[in-house]
RNA sequence: GGAGCUGUAGUGUAGCGGUUAACAUGUCGGCCUGUCACGCCGAAGAUCGCGGGUUCGAUUCCCGUCAGCUCCGCCA
């Protein structure tokens, strides 16, 4: 009995076939999804990428394919040959594509038998992660996980069409690059060639991509691995994958509304989704103020409200002191919670601590009037002009943070989206867009005393702000815009600096000193001088993009082979020692060998 | 670096200071010609993640450790 497919010819793929092929001789090939053995007639749902469709076995039609079925089980690979032919009456299955029709199997070719697989190969596992990465070839079989891989293919596939057309070049950088400073912890891969030295993996294309622009390709665009050897999150792990561009004469203007352009066209093409233009913008500013986050979910609302002003003065000492140490105190409302226990009350306070917060002070307005464990320290008229500010009614519950004005945004940023999930106010079938500008230039790293680029140290400061940058550094705003996508920032980028004296003194407020800029960006320096056109552009994170769009929770599920938390494959079990002889030739020496 | 959650037949779960460790599903055997979560009968399958402690006795309580996940720090 051969195992291989000579002789034969897929004709069909498993989830195509519908009653317009009744009567044809149909070739499929795939894996037993199920197997149904009646006895005298057996069923098998056939399943390839295409999708399923049931296979019917009977001793009438052909005994030794009947015989030979009889033996096979889940996951074997099958070639066979049959007739489509419509399902007996009353027997048809509307919850399959294909469930009008059924295949009449003539002869059966066992490709391959098949060992049980360690979970379901079904549409909703709830298998152990464990378990999945270690076998995620069997989990990359399971239908959801193949939709959503190929979405991703039609997402890159719409990017390319659409920047293709508007004349962008796709061109590659270097995976083995230059160590730099500032941003993330790089991976580092050391060169035999040059004993002590190391390439490092790249953390974006940004300097090449500039370069690119110096280089005069106007119009730049990569689906770029890029590599950062930070702690991971659901939605960040060590190598992940950007949509990379860069534009040259170009204004803020013309990069977010090509980039809008571009989202509605992904949109249409791969959701079939018209997004409303153009995506609303909002100061980093105001976002910061409104909803404690540089990149709010603007699905719902429940802003926070300044109360510094009204509490400054009172009794309560926590928050007048707060107030006169340079501290604020800013209020949520939330609607309906004034019910909420003491217990519940206390795991606010624990959630709010997370981030930070000190305390949690809070205000039920229920049916029997205020209640408070602060009330007490305030007089009536700032109790009413506190809970008028926050237009409050009857059944609300009222949260405050006092702190400096980091901590009371991380935390009751926090707690305004743990509300708008607890309260049922986000649409999960939304997409909202919007841009986030004019960010600080710089902030200041208390840790290292010194300031650092918020966005990156190539971006251009706003032309209105550079005097600031000598007297008032952290005034200073940048022409730099990040898209949002409900609550997740699924891109930024900025207008660079594209002159050497700019860049210099971008680096000296950095701290560099003129040799140091030198030794790592003397390249990028020099290049400014050899007439290097006004560029800027942006960056995608890809992977996030189509988490969103997948309804996924973490971009592990769109990934085809993901690292688990602690950056480890559990598949091929990588990272793993080396030889010695590896690391003479490298002349590397590993202190101490975790015996694993 | 830190906090939390999880870890029990292949898989998903239940459980409890003393049990023959339960249920579902899968697996294996038998029966079954219209099922599609097929059905019926039967069987096998567990070092209760690992190490230590408390106890007459620990899967259960405590400490440590490992792994996975979520989050903070870190990271754009």
């Amino acid at each position: 009995m051969t195992t291989s497919i000579q002789g034969l010819r897929r004709t069909h793929g498993c989830g195509e076939l519908r009653p317009v092929h009744l009567g044809e001789t149909v070739t499929l090939m795939g894996w037993v999804s199920k197997r149904r053995d009646h006895g005298g007639l057996i069923f098998v749902d056939l399943r390839d990428r295409s999708g399923k469709v049931q296979i019917v076995f009977s001793p009438e039609i052909n005994h030794d394919a009947f015989r030979l079925a009889e033996s096979v089980r889940s996951e074997y690979v099958l070639a066979v040959v049959g007739q489509v032919r419509q399902r007996p009456e009353g027997t048809e299955n509307t919850a399959l594509p294909t469930g009008e029709v059924e295949v009449e199997v003539q002869s059966l070719r066992v490709l391959n038998p098949a060992k049980t697989p360690p979970f379901y190969i079904a549409e909703n596992v709830d298998a152990d992660e464990n378990i999945r990465l270690r076998y995620r070839y069997l989990d990359l079989r399971r239908p959801d996980m193949q939709e959503a891989l190929i979405l991703r293919h039609r997402v890159t596939k719409a990017i390319r069409d659409f920047l293709d057309e508007r004349g962008f070049l796709e061109i590659e950088t270097p995976i083995l690059t230059k160590s730099t400073p500032e941003g993330a912890r790089d991976y580092l891969v050391p060169s035999r060639v040059h004993p002590g030295e190391f390439f490092a993996l790249p953390q974006s294309p940004q300097l090449f991509k500039q370069l690119l622009m110096v280089a005069g390709f106007e119009k730049y665009f990569q689906i770029a691995r890029c590599f950062r050897d930070e702690d991971l999150r659901a939605d960040r792990q060590p190598e992940f994958t950007q949509l990379d561009m860069e534009m040259s004469f170009v204004t803020r203007e013309d990069i977010m509304d090509l980039v809008e352009n571009m989202f509605c066209h992904i949109f249409e093409k791969v959701m079939g989704i018209r997004l409303p233009r153009p995506f609303p913008r909002i100061t980093y500013t105001e976002a910061m103020d409104k909803y404690g986050s540089d990149k709010p979910d603007l699905r719902f609302g429940l802003e926070l409200t300044d109360i510094t002003d009204l509490v400054k003065d009172s009794g309560f000492k926590v928050f007048a002191g707060v107030c006169a140490a340079g501290g604020m105190v800013k209020g949520l409302r939330v609607p309906g919670c004034a019910h909420y226990s003491r217990k519940e009350l206390d795991d606010l306070t624990k959630f709010a601590a997370v981030y930070g917060a000190k305390g949690l002070a809070w205000m039920a307005l229920t049916q029997e009037g205020l209640k408070s464990p602060i009330s007490k320290f305030f007089k009536d008229e700032e109790l009413e002009s506190i809970t008028r500010r926050l237009e409050a009614t009857t059944g609300d519950l009222l949260l405050f943070v006092a702190d400096q004005p980091e901590v009371v945004a991380q935390a009751l940023g926090a707690l305004r989206v743990e509300f708008g999930k607890r309260l049922n106010l986000i649409d999960p079938r939304e997409f909202n867009f919007a841009w986030v500008i004019d960010f600080p230039l710089l902030e200041f790293d208390e840790e290292e005393k010194r300031y650092v680029a918020i966005h990156h140290p190539f971006t251009a400061a706003r032309e209105e702000d550079l005097p600031l940058l000598a007297s008032e550094p952290l005034k200073a705003r940048a022409q730099a815009y990040d898209l949002i996508l409900n609550g997740v920032e699924v891109g930024g980028g900025s207008i660079r600096i594209h002159n050497r004296e700019n860049q210099e003194q971008l680096f000296s407020l950095l701290g560099f000193t003129q040799e140091e800029a030198r030794d790592k960006f003397g390249f990028l320096l020099d290049a400014f001088e050899y007439g290097t056109p006004p560029h800027g552009g942006i960056a995608f994170g890809l992977d996030r993009l189509i988490m969103l769009l997948a309804g996924k929770d973490t971009i592990r599920d769109v990934m085809a082979f993901p690292k688990t938390q602690s950056a480890a494959d559990l598949m091929t079990q990588a990272p793993s020692a080396v030889t010695e002889k590896q690391l003479k030739e490298l002349k590397l020496k590993v202190e101490t060998m975790s015996a694993k």
